[in-house]
DNA sequence: GGTAAATTTTAGACATGACTAACTTTTACC
DNA sequence: GGTAAAAGTTAGTCATGTCTAAAATTTACC
């Protein structure tokens, strides 16, 4: 069941691999094989094989015990790869405000079966809906809020109400599910960056004596906000 | 590696072929295994053995060369993957535009996949662009007549201008790409149900005498089109 | 430089889910 | 109702990709 669209002769499995090889040179480190097994969730042992079929591919050198780095030929599937995600992942999080660890698995997933064809117009969605202008706020901005809205209003029929706060009254140690974010444009786009977005889970580790700043984790990251930008986070 | 979007001890695999009876038994007919292992393009032992596994978790009754259907727990799970099939295949064919037969492999591939939340962002995403209205016409019209313009543009860069036609002028036996569809929204609908998209490839089998109706082929299925409505389909 | 710990590899077991080939049951038709 | 064809099953093989356990190599540190 080979199509067109993957690495000949090379089982989605292995491009998972290339992928975290890949992703894992981006970044100043060697690459290690006890890494790549944490990132994949297995044990070295499988790591080791999936090297030598890799290197059969030629798409990684290595040598037993060596290190291990990408061909060039690699190096392009990686990018292929690389991409589809990219184009997946930001879609999940900044179009649909699917939060940052979904996003990756289902992207992780995904990203092996979807043509040029489609990554191509998942950009173009998302161009249309950046340009579409009205009243001053583009077509994601509106998109979002009706989320909101609509989530509100779907927990109000079934009686579920969750109260609302401020990010900045919490006390470390409370948890919270991130329900909105105010202020302007380039504060969200800061937001996005730090993967605090509707729907993700924080934690707040630590508030300095005036209550700023604000220690919390999120998805395994400790950030630090300001007081001021604490108070834009609506969280239930 | 269960995830709580599955059901219990079956892997994605075993979804498949629920899925597929369900759809089948959905139809009029009576399930057999020989549909089921043409559908799934595996070998008659290969369904037999899935039938055995998914008759041991209930989601089937199936007595060897007995007649074969679902359990009610069977019906509530095929419920479940069918609704997330049906909400990845609209968003990519209605939203992204693109084919039948890609959006369906890409559907069954990724429907075991996605949680709850995000086939209802998918769903909200659909809803908030059809709702979009601005001069009349609603944002998915806007986004495919903006699919439009940046493919003829991109084509236009890299020198490969192909000409265009309507769908009426061609002659038996000649095969083209669906380009774009004129019409109103009702007549584009239609077309819709046809499996008449952008992207789609047709041929036309049978043109009669006075250029009506047109009888075409799309994805292996007959239609017959009046000469009126070929004029609405500009293809390449 | 020696040795213990960490890392990586090898070898072999195992689960999954496909396949082939041979067999059994059902269906269709005279 | 008998028989050939079609449909479905069983048994056993195979490929994939994981795992464990033990061995080999590298690293870190005294």
């Amino acid at each position: 069941m080979t199509n067109f669209y993957h690495i000949r002769d090379l089982s989605s499995n292995f491009e998972d691999y290339l992928k975290i090889i890949g992703d894992l040179e981006a970044g100043k480190d060697q690459v290690r094989s006890k890494v790549i097994a944490k990132t994949m969730k297995v044990k070295p042992s499988s790591v080791t094989n999936a090297l030598q079929v890799l290197r059969e591919q030629k798409l990684i050198t290595y040598e037993p015990y060596g290190p291990i780095s990408m061909t060039s030929k690699g190096k392009r599937f990686w990018l292929i790869i690389h991409q589809k995600y990219k184009t997946v992942k930001g879609f999940l999080t900044e179009i649909l405000e699917i939060d940052h660890e979904t996003a990756d698995k289902l992207a992780c997933t995904i990203e092996h079966k979807i043509s040029p064809q489609v990554t191509e117009r998942i950009l173009l969605l998302k161009q249309f809906l950046k340009d579409e202008n009205l009243c001053g706020t583009n077509a994601i901005d509106r998109l979002h809020d009706f989320f909101s809205k609509r989530t509100e209003e779907s927990e109000k029929e079934i009686g579920k109400e969750i109260p609302r706060f401020l990010l900045s009254v919490l006390k470390p140690g409370e948890k919270a599910t991130i329900h909105k974010i105010d202020g302007d444009k380039a504060i969200r786009q800061k937001f996005l960056d730090m993967g605090l977005i509707r729907g993700q889970e924080v934690v707040v580790e630590r508030v300095a004596p005036l209550g700023d700043p604000i220690e919390i984790t999120v998805r395994g990251y400790s950030l630090s906000l300001r007081k001021s930008e604490a108070e834009l986070v609506i969280v239930k």
